[in-house]
DNA sequence: CGTCGGTCGTAC
DNA sequence: GACGTACGACCGACGT
């Protein structure tokens, strides 16, 4: 049967299939929704549509509710467990994606997929049409005939009559005798005891059907003959029970199944919440459009690449002419630290870019001007802060041409920036995926340029003319890019004003911050390691001796085995994948009846600190300055904040006492100190100002200590009888409404009772209700808006705050609570570093060397110290008037942990 | 031998 | 299932 003309897919059965294969169970978004099932139907549908394009495709489910079959018996399928949740919840994505591929999709009450099927093979084989059924359920082989084969696309094997013969032993018209006999144990069909596969093929070779073996069942002999015997008055049921009803009126008629045309953006929709990235990929979707401008039509652009004294300064004359120009340094490394200028390239109109190569190296490179002479050219152009500079994350290009002395100004537009501002949620904000989506266009990779890999080359080994252009268009796609993306910029004055007032003057102040670097005492970390490791060694020793036998101590499925298995602990929790979970607070719990995980969270904790902080710092010292650079982004998180990275100073431990050590190690130079500066409460002062509730932005005028205040009020007690535990617990609450955490979240962080943590959150909302009202309306505006926004304009979109998915909309819900203040703390605390950079840059006694959301880091003069330790707390209390005032407390000294 | 997803743990 | 935002180490499965 080479193309048949319908094929009848049975959902049901391959929801439960899929559901079930090993690879795919362990599927789920990063909300924990799971994806697996819908993951493997949608894969079986396309690949059938892909392999049989002319056919018409029909997907048949098992409707909601009992059918006949229950009340033919009333144990019919008593034994089979109810749908697992992790599968129900799938089943609605389910439906909906069979109909965005375009497949009629058919359940009808009272009866089974099965029945259904049955129907429409049998009508569609007798008009003459080939049908072909997918399941992989053996009883629909009693429908094969020459007009109907079966396919189980999970092993891609068609059965026709002949492969029904070879793979069950009997023919079609025989299985739901064969299936009477054998009974079906996970539908709860009785069959007869003893007899399976083997015997009831046997028997039906032998005497061709049911009635032959009933007819004949006094010559069988033994202990099955005896139970065929006694079963006889129940085999009628059973065979009624498995025989297919194909004779059915069904609903939608035979006549009115078509499949029709996908729907697109249905898909993309569908694929984005499940985060099924390959296919969005597959329908070019894979970045969402945020600024809504059309793809233009991206011709060719006229790229040039230069050698000559005369041309390049023919360009310098137009680019200082020019009313800004959009520019991309090459460079032997993603690293600007440690990158070496290798050429650079130049668009001032649309279509037209100039590439000027100074430093390719290889074997036979033609002879190119000299670096030092062509940056001494750009200089004045590239430092003239009148003259807009516009850049695909500028950062990274002032930070190269800061190692040369060149101070950029005019760091006008990135277009990174734009993008991120735009839309921080749903979009990626590098120039591939940029262009990809607003100008319709793919640039030539890098890899295609410089290779990959191992072998791939540095910038100064790529060949000039490949290079040139690489490089030319990159500069022409960053001003194509700004095009788009600015006006639909401007057309919003608060997203504006973030992007002018508050990133793109951040650019320029994170540069230096990375230049600055912090300097790190290599010698105190590498000791501290051999400490550790020691540490470990002699945990690692006990826990062998405990387990008898070696294990790997970093290993939770090690771990697992030996504390579960092997000695027999009680399983409190398990992974969201089913296996029992080796969490810290899994071991805690066990630690106390155990001294084994005791040692194991003892190993982890040493391990995590040594491996990732003591071990690695050292090795990111800049050999030229003897300081550490971290990278900070500016375009990743959801809510406005920095993230940092290689290394990433923002999650150095401070809350043990072994960790805290780490930060003895981030040192000031002679003659300086560190001085550490932070926002007290920063987010809770800003629920205080978006709520206005009274009793907060009191207790806040009063510069009270605000978890004690909350104890007082959740508690009905006096302020200065408020115990320890009473503010402990006053503060979980604190943080887990910044969280928009659950009863359950907080009961388990305080542990306590569900009710009880209950309590406490219906008592503080009791006693702050602007609080409570100021998170229903940020729920109700996210709902109706589809975004929420910070105190200064910056929004944040959230697709899934109406998903029909409770788990999906819950995060999405939570997002909404915490967004805002997270949000305005984030801009807060960039004004701030603004305001303070002003400042800084005419000074010579202070530098800022860290950012850790809610915490500036200088280097200061001693000299200075206390005055310019005012300034700054000054500055960054001043920096915006809200309804509450905003405290900073500093500390200074000679390392990070002493400044605090 | 590299890539990638899952899990865990650090920060605010 | 259940607390928001990140980065990164390690493990183990998988593919070249």
């Amino acid at each position: 049967m080479q193309q048949p003309q319908l094929i009848l897919i049975d959902g049901s059965s391959y929801l439960y299939r899929a559901f079930y294969v090993p690879q795919l169970k362990r599927m789920q978004t990063t909300e924990g929704q799971p994806t697996g099932a819908v993951f493997g139907i949608v894969n079986m549908i396309k690949s059938l549509m892909s392999e049989y394009p002319d056919s018409n495709i029909v997907a048949i489910f098992d409707a909601k509710g009992k059918n006949f079959r229950h009340e033919l018996y009333t144990d019919y399928k008593a034994n089979r467990p109810s749908m697992p949740d992790e599968l129900r919840s799938q089943v609605e994505y389910v439906h909906s994606a069979v109909q965005a591929l375009g497949l009629p999709l058919v359940a009808m009450p009272g009866v089974e997929a099965d029945d259904v099927i049955g129907t429409y093979a049998k009508q569609a084989s007798e008009a003459g049409q080939s049908v072909l059924v997918a399941s992989g359920d053996k009883d629909l082989a009693q429908i094969v005939n020459t007009k109907v084969n079966l396919i189980d696309t999970m092993k891609k094997v068609i059965l026709d009559e002949a492969g029904v013969v070879e793979k069950f032993g009997v023919r079609p018209d025989q299985i739901v005798d064969y299936l009477a006999l054998m009974g079906d144990t996970s539908d709860n069909v009785p069959g007869v005891p003893k007899v399976g596969p083997k015997t009831a093929v046997k028997w039906i070779n032998e005497y061709h059907s049911l009635d032959g073996v009933i007819e004949n069942a006094d010559k069988i002999g033994g202990k099955v003959g005896e139970n065929l015997r006694e079963f006889i008055p129940q085999l009628p049921l059973s065979k009624d029970l498995v025989t297919l009803r194909c004779e059915l009126e069904v609903e939608p008629a035979l006549g009115d199944l078509k499949q029709v045309a996908q729907d697109q953006e249905k898909l993309i929709e569908i694929y984005q919440t499940l985060q099924f990235k390959k296919w969005l990929a597959e329908l070019g979707a894979d970045q969402p459009a945020s600024a809504g401008a059309p793809p233009q039509d991206f011709k060719a652009g006229n790229y040039q690449v230069v050698f000559e004294k005369e041309e390049f300064l023919a360009w310098v004359a137009r680019l200082a002419d020019s009313e800004g120009f959009a520019f991309d340094t090459e460079t032997t490394s993603v690293n600007a630290q440690e990158a070496e200028l290798v050429g650079i390239s130049f668009a001032i109109e649309i279509g037209e870019a100039v590439y000027v190569p100074v430093a390719h190296s290889y074997m036979g490179a033609p002879e190119q001007l000299s670096r030092d002479w062509v940056l001494a050219q750009l200089k004045p152009l590239l430092e003239n802060p009148a003259l807009p500079k516009i850049g695909q994350n500028l950062k990274y290009d002032m930070s190269v041409l800061a190692n040369y002395d060149i101070n950029t100004k005019g760091v006008a537009f990135d277009t990174m920036l734009e993008s991120y501002v735009l839309d921080s949620v749903s979009s990626r904000h590098n120039m591939d995926a940029l262009s990809q989506t607003h100008l319709g266009h793919t640039p030539v990779p890098f890899s295609d340029v410089a290779g990959k890999g191992k072998a791939q080359l540095t910038f100064d080994q790529v060949d000039i003319d490949k290079g040139g252009h690489y490089a030319a268009e990159d500069a022409d796609v960053t001003l194509r890019l700004h095009h788009v993306l600015m006006p639909t910029l401007a057309r919003q004055p608060k997203l504006h004003r973030i992007f002018t007032e508050l990133e793109m003057p951040l650019v320029s102040i994170l540069s230096r911050i990375e230049c600055n670097g912090v300097l790190i005492d290599d010698n105190m970390l590498l000791q501290q390691s051999q400490q550790l490791a020691m540490s470990m060694q002699a945990a690692e020793k006990k826990a062998y001796e405990l387990a008898e036998g070696d294990f790997n101590l970093a290993s939770p499925k090690q771990i697992q085995e030996i504390l579960y298995d092997k000695m027999g602990l009680p399983v409190l929790k398990k992974t969201p994948k089913g296996a029992p979970s080796t969490a810290e607070e899994v071991l805690q719990e066990l630690a106390v009846e155990h001294e084994l995980p005791r040692l194991i969270l003892e190993h982890r904790s040493l391990g995590k600190l040594k491996s990732t902080y003591t071990d690695k710092l050292p090795t990111m010292i800049n050999a030229k300055t003897g300081r550490v650079h971290t990278s900070y982004h500016q375009a990743v998180t959801a809510t406005g904040r920095l993230s940092s990275s290689d290394p990433n100073l923002q999650n150095i431990p401070i809350r043990t006492q072994e960790g805290r050590r780490i930060r003895e190690a981030f040192i000031a130079p002679a003659g300086c100190q560190i001085v550490a500066a932070d926002y007290s409460q920063i987010e809770l002062r800003i629920m205080a100002h978006l709520s206005g509730d009274q009793a907060l932005v009191s207790a806040f005028n009063n510069n009270l200590d605000i978890h004690r205040a909350t104890a007082a009020e959740i508690f009905s007690v006096e302020l200065d009888a408020v115990t320890d535990d009473q503010r402990r617990h006053s503060k979980a609450v604190n943080f887990g409404l910044i969280y928009g955490m659950s009863a359950f979240g907080l009961a388990k962080q305080l542990n306590v009772e569900r009710k009880q943590a209950q309590a406490y959150i219906d008592q503080y909302f009791e006693r702050y209700p602007g609080v409570k009202g100021y998170m229903e309306d940020t729920r109700e505006y996210a709902r109706e808006q589809g975004y929420v926004e910070t105190v200064f304009g910056r929004r944040l979109y959230l697709p899934d705050i109406n998903a029909k998915n409770h788990n999906v909309r819950q995060y999405a819900e939570r997002t909404a609570i915490n967004a805002p203040m997270q949000g305005t703390a984030a801009d807060i605390i960039k004004l701030a570093m603004i305001a303070v950079d002003k400042w800084v840059a005419e000074r010579d006694d202070i530098k800022m060397v860290m950012q850790v959301h809610d915490e500036l880091v200088f280097e200061v003069d001693d000299a200075s110290l206390s005055s310019n330790k005012k300034t700054i707390c000054k500055l960054m209390q001043n920096v915006v008037e809200l309804k509450v005032p905003l405290l900073v407390e500093a500390g200074e000294g000679s390392s990070w942990a002493l400044a605090h």
